[in-house]
DNA sequence: CGGGACACTTAACCTACATTAAGTTTTTGC
DNA sequence: GCAAAAACTTAATGTAGGTTAAGTGTCCCG
């Protein structure tokens, strides 16, 4: 296994020595996953935060109807998980699986509140992340709110080009809040 | 003007020396809104993070037909701001104003990043918060994506049942997503 | 290489919620 | 204390997007 995206990624924010970049390794959990195989389900506690280094995997909901909701995709390089669930350590309400074979690392949230303590950057790193992922959920509010579908389609486009050539169409569908059959139609009537 | 509220916020969550709490309260700024009076208008950019000592602060988006969209309601104790903005200082989407005349203890993010290096313990602080802002933000993605109004409606007086006492009803038709005339019509024609 | 699951499309019909507009009640500012 | 603004209601009409269903294409995997 090979951590170096995942050093990358933490490098952008802050700077370890080796001794603490070994420390951080240590804590570190791999896990592969099939295509379709679930990292969450509902109900479960989540363990901790996943970093994905391989593959896509998706956090999503269920409705009472059985109709699956979109709420985030991580390609590699990006975290995924249920926040509630994991802050909490209570049954969450939301699943996390593969969209195709994938790799993830993650840590024990007990781990975390460990390193936490020993390695105290890494607070200034996880901030950072949750600062960005505030910053991206409003964002998604305030278009979901204020925008109709065929914005929100033309938003992801734009701000997830990579993401839009290897998702199959139901999957964007669900993560701008329509129907795959309401998706197809829109862009069969529209010049986008 | 009177910390007790903000210290008492904080120290939910770390402890501090007399030290440092002179420190931190040397960086604070304080604001007085009138009713209806602007923190944040769009195309501004964010100061920095902001804490109602009293009052209620509401964050909204403005559509191109002129309607508004809550983000946020932020009652005293809670923090409120708009996020991508403070981050990337760079201009906003998010107008932020009082719903009643309110006291506001805010500081700048440039003393901020300053306090995180003085008192590395703000670190763990401003996570902790950016934590549950992601898991709240989750949730309400979830709630609107997935239920029926009437339920966002019920969803929302179950977990802020004093803020329903106080807000006009508009408003908070505007936070779970449809018209006043529709939330109106709903509550005259359910028994809840 | 064949069959079964899965992805996408089309189309008829349906509904939750929006829009517009007018009227009533409550709150606010001077 | 009164006029004006803001909040709430009601109701007629409109529409974005959902539901159901049937058919076509495609890609696995055995």
């Amino acid at each position: 296994m090979n951590h170096d995206l995942l050093l990358a990624n933490v490098a952008k924010h802050i700077t370890l020595t080796d001794e603490e970049k070994a420390y951080f390794i240590s804590l570190l959990n791999v896990k592969k996953l099939r295509k379709k195989q679930y990292l969450n389900q509902e109900g479960d506690i989540a363990k901790g935060p996943s970093f994905v280094n391989s593959g896509i995997l998706r956090s999503y909901s269920l409705d009472k109807n059985g109709y699956e909701h979109v709420i985030q995709f991580a390609p590699p390089g990006w975290w995924i998980g249920d926040m509630a669930s994991m802050i909490k350590q209570e049954p969450g309400k939301l699943y996390v699986d593969a969209l195709e074979d994938s790799e993830v690392i993650w840590i024990w949230k007990a781990d975390l509140d460990k390193l936490f303590v020993e390695v105290p950057k890494f607070e200034r790193f996880f901030r950072i992340l949750a600062e960005n992922s505030v910053a991206t959920y409003q964002s998604r509010l305030v278009n979901y709110l204020s925008l109709p579908a065929i914005e929100r389609y033309a938003g992801f486009c734009k701000q997830y080009p990579s993401l839009i050539q290897k998702l199959p169409q139901k999957q964007v569908a669900s993560y701008i809040g329509v129907t795959p059959e309401f998706l197809s139609k829109m862009l069969n009537n529209t010049v986008i």
